[in-house]
DNA sequence: GACCACCGCGTAACCGCTCACGATAGCCCA
DNA sequence: TGGGCTATCGTGAGCGGTTACGCGGTGGTC
């Protein structure tokens, strides 16, 4: 935002001389909104009185409000909200910083914060990153200076040190000005930084499943799209051991494979397990996109699901139930995360102990899952 | 905005009094940011000078730029929008309206918003509407508050009267301000309506599509979700029916069902579609969601596809590939829409006869359509 | 050596609205 | 009839940043 280099004024001041010829300052655009001033003028009364008719909180006598509303009316009149949030402290919105738009999974978070805050009478400002760190700090930065309410970061953290300390920074900055920063989806920040974390239970959930599957019998399972240090990846992980753990097994490496949590990589992936013969019966996909990048990959591999291998996915996005098969997934409160995130965000005052708050996932289970077949080696 | 009943008063007075014995103007939250004022003091300067660092525009010696930043530095200081934004004209923030971000449709456009709007340093507010009429009306008032650079609103528009002038009443207030009202995949307002209009062909990508199938030889092509009173609707039957004419041919009434743009509604007017023992050798879905509900149902009715029926759905929208099979649909440009969209709003003087700009379709063939196979009747 | 252009910066007046404070008028009761 | 009260309303001081205007200082020119 500060031009370091401030050589741009000569630019502007040729501009200016320049403009003497042409249009000057008619691309200022037309410049005629009724002001409160305005209205009081026609209605007869001072603005403190139109501003009161508008607030509703102080005492107006039934004939000036008519009057005024009258003005109001006839004027077109509409305030100024830069000018209402500069006198008074906060300026009634909830700003919303996410990946992508695009996922679904991010879809249906931004619906249930859009939700809440204009229930609660917010506006809702919305940021994207394309997965860009640097970016998320720089939006952060411009939440500030739009003095918004609440900031809600949604994704998987990158587990940076240097990142984390920036976003504890904010966190501080954002709470000295009243306002406050909400990680969804992401682990808390720290003991004593001024943040609430909405947060699912991913490590059950990646458990739960794995769990699902090891008990219909798979004992090989690959699982697909591992992203080093971003948290979410982590976590799953976290459940997708743990459950092996806990049934005596442990997990074979070869049958984790890297990659992003993206349908191209899941398709990618799928097709090298394939190509390289390894031995699996089942495939627990990082994300719901990912299984449908693996299922058409089986699907051109003459694989059927879930006769030969069965197929998991983590997220439940409407796309699950579209291919084919069904995918068996794991559940996330996408809306609910968004709902509680600007409610707890809001009512921070109310909530003061439970600023950390951690919703349930459960599996769903529907086509894509089932015992295993007999091994593809032997067919 | 403005409560007519002023009555409130007295709670808040009540409140007022009962705050007393709380924590009186404690909830109003620490307010310690530091402003221009602050930062000039600490440097040393003037206040008008640390605008002139921020802004660039302007002469300033280096060596007092350099104390300014490092006031500015230390105190952490942010602009405040609002304060901003009151002095100069515009906000530098474009609206967008939009029935559900969870959908698809919607999203791809929005990311294309966004983008865009990124690109040339604007902020990007989001509300959406749920397909109530009141609430867009509501929502584009808000934004007029918000005195935001363009107002963009998306989705089939209702064929209402009343409605379409209450548009066009914002339309002009917007103008008035300096502002934009921008109209993407909906028909204009009419002649000499300050408004941009961002479309898509959407008629042509219908007649597309229809062509497509009765060239490879299907002659009784079911039309599922007609929605009526919704232009996009509207403008997709009439591609629908040109095709059939220019081959000679009219559209059986019969084939042709009412319904909403879901996938529940595809699922539900397919089964009805079989149950009623109808004879069709092809589906033509309002929406690939639509088409991915009757794709299901065709399923479960036994009822190959393509072999026994083809499916052709409309948006192209990520899920087309996911389905099964993978679905023939007609590709509309979303993020080109956005992109276009708040372009043309902001340049609105450069291309000042460009404000309805209409972005070509086109059908693109996947898996799931084919020539007719046997009549199923015979079978 | 006086004059002028110009650079760098401070002063003050806004932008549109809110709110604390003070003023005015009607009303009641002593 | 005067004092106190209350219901209404106007006045003015900001909120934080931008910007037109003007002033002191410097260097160059005739």
């Amino acid at each position: 935002m500060v031009r370091v280099r401030g050589k741009a004024y000569v630019n502007e001041a040729a501009q200016v001389s320049a403009g003497k010829t042409g249009r000057r300052t008619e691309s200022a655009a037309g410049r005629d909104v009724s002001t409160v001033r305005d209205v009081a003028r026609r209605a007869g009364v001072s603005a403190s009185t139109v501003s009161r008719v508008m607030g509703g909180t102080y005492p107006v006598a039934a004939a000036t409000r008519a009057k005024v509303l009258k003005a109001m009316r006839e004027l077109d009149y509409v305030v100024n909200a830069h000018a209402r949030a500069l006198g008074g402290s906060t300026n009634k919105t909830v700003a919303f910083v996410v990946d992508d738009v695009t996922g679904p999974f991010y879809a249906h978070i931004a619906r249930g914060v859009e939700e809440q805050a204009s229930a609660e009478g917010r506006l809702c400002m919305l940021c994207t990153t394309h997965g860009d760190p640097q970016r998320v700090l720089a939006v952060v930065e411009m939440m500030r200076e739009q003095r918004a309410d609440a900031v809600i970061v949604v994704g998987g953290a990158w587990e940076d040190k240097a990142y984390q300390d920036r976003m504890t920074h904010f966190a501080h900055a954002l709470d000295r000005v009243g306002s406050r920063l909400v990680l969804v989806g992401r682990p808390p920040l720290g003991e004593g930084v001024p943040a609430t974390v909405v947060d699912y239970d991913n490590e059950a959930g990646a458990f739960a499943m794995t769990t699902h599957l090891l008990s219909a019998g798979h004992r090989r399972i690959a699982y697909l799209a591992r992203v080093p240090g971003l948290s979410t990846s982590t976590q799953r992980i976290s459940g997708f051991t743990r459950a092996h753990e806990l049934m005596g097994l442990t997990p074979d490496p070869a049958l984790i494979l890297d990659g992003e949590f993206t349908r191209a990589h899941g398709y990618r992936a799928a097709r090298e397990l394939l190509a390289s013969g390894a031995d699996f019966s089942a495939v627990f996909a990082g994300t719901d996109m990912v299984a449908a990048g693996a299922l058409q990959a089986l699907r051109e591999g003459g694989v059927r699901v879930p006769e030969d291998v069965s197929v998991a996915g983590y997220d439940d996005i409407p796309v699950a139930i579209d291919v084919y098969p069904a995918l068996t997934t794991v559940h996330v409160p996408h809306e609910e995360l968004g709902r509680t995130a600007v409610r707890l965000a809001l009512h921070r005052d109310e909530f003061p102990e439970s600023q950390h708050q951690v919703l349930g996932t459960h599996i769903v289970i529907r086509a894509s899952t089932r015992g295993p077949g007999r091994p593809r080696e032997t067919s």
